[in-house]
RNA sequence: CGGGGUGUAGCGCAGCCCGGUUAGCGCGCUACGUUCGGGACGUAGAGGUCGUGAGUUCGAAUCUCACCACCCCGACCA
């Protein structure tokens, strides 16, 4: 075994690792705190990127591309949110560099000062914001419907691989309304995408709601979120929504003249997902062997070994893939690589994509080509059986389908029974402690919100949309006693 | 920023305490041969500014000092 994968039940941090490591998705570089994203990672990210792009197109949206430099004024603008983002930044202070005379060596030329520093974006409101103040005039200007794909910085303190790096890819979409309604409106319909795109392409299941003041994006009036289980219990934000007011017309003077003729200021949204999904699809589905994929965002859907001897062999069975298999998966859109290089043994290549999640292998012979069969594995379960050649395209989609489908299932049943309703403290930390979310009433307080916190480390993940809140009348609040105003999600977090 | 640790071949490490010929080991890599239905084996080989700088010494990977970088554990975060 050249390469050792830790058991999750070992230690799941180092399993995660692992996994990153032997899938081949990313490494660390040089630089403290950013990875390197390596060619089947970035496809990954890919397939991620290609299809939410689609979803936002469908919803109206365009894209559009601003600076990687915030002029460090532009900061100063909307008070919360540098206070949320000030202590991760990364600032640009001089423009050249220059060889020392005495020491010979790359220094930075002090002479190249800049007289504004510039911030690497952390992210992109506030030069959107002065952007989108030379846009819009005049209530026809509206909406503004912009997305971006870009990479941020945050100068964060400790990193993981696609979890939290200092530079991390995203798409932040940022929008601009004429009225209240319709930007809520906006933030409530993007969240339900990111809700359709991991639930359906990612296949994890993720509870959605508002998130508390305390745990709201800085400069946000609301923000929604989508909350999904990693295998450990553990509660990971896979996607976020703001609903932003007018905090941001009004700190970069953004106004509107009205179907009345009068000046208003214009109402935003943002909205962003990263490449931390691929955390997400990492700790939701993988196991022990390596990693496992959703077939709607692997790279590849299916791999062909050949097994054989001699170079006849090896002839005659490329000669079948080739007739045989390849068009039919071809024509169904199904991904697929037959991998007939010999520098590697058959037992080699199982591995190799095991450990890489492709959905389906499938294995051939001199024997099966006699019968007429081909060996087709599952990497979800590692099931394996013989299936007729003839029909082997539908054979494989429809197995394609299973897999998608299974692993939500497999994860929708992990999170539901680690989920459990609470009803006073010590259940409460019965559950936070042992990995799980703890569904409990809340009195609606920060100062309960964060004594929870210090006491056990867990958070108000979410208020989930789809419980009712006002049958929260005569309950009372999980840690203080005192009338409940919600019924929430609690639970430790990446 | 507080606490701990590590820098030696592409990767993972030993050697350092107690200085002494040519700095080792495993994996990986190259060539050839035998292998090939779950990570093959043999033989031969290539690969090193011992993190950087200064000092002690006849002699430094090893001792001293400074610096740099990274990792782990906390507080903060998508």
């Amino acid at each position: 075994m050249a390469k050792a994968i830790t058991k999750r039940s070992e230690n799941y941090s180092q399993w995660y690792n692992d996994i990153v490591k032997v899938a081949d998705l990313a490494e660390y570089s040089q630089v403290r705190g950013c990875m390197v994203i390596k060619p089947y990672g970035y496809a990954i990210w890919e397939k991620i990127k290609d299809q939410l792009d689609k979803m936002f197109k469908e919803t109206e949206h365009v894209n559009a591309y601003f600076p990687l430099f915030i002029p460090k004024s532009f900061f100063n603008r909307e008070a919360q949110h540098v206070e949320g983002f000030a202590k991760e930044c990364a600032v640009v202070t001089h423009y050249r560099l220059k060889v020392d005379d005495e020491s010979k060596k790359i220094v930075v030329d002090d002479d190249a000062k800049l007289e504004e520093e510039l911030i690497v974006r952390p992210t992109s409101e506030t030069i959107i914001w002065d952007s989108y103040k030379n846009w819009i005039q005049s209530y026809r200007d509206l909406p503004i419907l912009v997305n971006q794909w870009a990479n941020v910085v945050r100068w964060e303190m400790r990193t993981r691989l696609f979890l939290r790096t200092a530079e991390f890819l995203w798409q932040e979409g940022h929008t601009a309304h004429a009225t209240k309604e319709e930007a809520m409106e906006e933030a409530m319909k993007m969240i339900n995408v990111y809700r359709t795109f991991a639930e359906e392409w990612m296949a994890l299941p993720v509870y959605s709601g508002h998130k508390t003041e305390n745990e709201r994006f800085a400069g946000a009036i609301n923000t929604y979120s989508i909350e999904a289980m990693m295998q450990d219990g553990k509660a990971l934000q896979a996607g976020t929504s703001h609903f932003l007011g007018q905090n941001f017309s009004k700190a970069f003077d953004v106004k509107f003249l009205n179907k009345e003729g009068k000046l208003e200021y214009v109402w935003a949204t943002s909205w962003g997902v990263s490449t931390r999904l691929i955390g997400a699809l990492i700790m939701a589905h993988s196991d022990d062997n390596g990693l496992v994929l959703p077939p709607k965002l692997a790279p590849l859907h299916v791999v062909i070994v050949p097994v054989y001897r001699k170079p006849e062999q090896l002839e005659e069975i490329t000669k079948t893939v080739n007739e045989k298999i390849l068009p039919g998966l071809r024509e169904k859109g199904i991904t697929v690589k037959y991998d007939d290089d010999d520098k590697y043994k058959p037992g080699y290549k199982f591995n190799e994509y095991e450990v890489k999640g492709v959905p389906v292998r499938l294995t051939i012979g001199i024997r099966d080509i006699e019968n007429g069969r081909v060996e087709v594995v599952r990497r979800d379960t590692l099931e394996k059986n013989f299936y007729p050649l003839d029909n082997i395209a539908d054979t494989v989609e429809k197995l394609l389908n299973d897999i998608q489908n299974g692993i939500f299932k497999k994860a929708k049943d992990f999170r539901d029974s680690h989920t459990h309703k609470v009803s006073n403290f010590d259940e409460f930390k019965e559950v936070v402690n042992n990995g799980g979310f703890a569904l409990a009433y809340w009195d609606g307080t920060t100062e309960t919100e964060l004594k929870i916190k210090e006491e056990t480390k867990a958070t108000i993940r979410v208020i989930p949309f789809d419980i009712d809140q006002n049958k929260t009348k005569g309950k009372k609040d999980v840690y203080s006693g005192k009338d409940a105003k919600y019924k929430v999600i609690f639970a430790k977090a990446y």
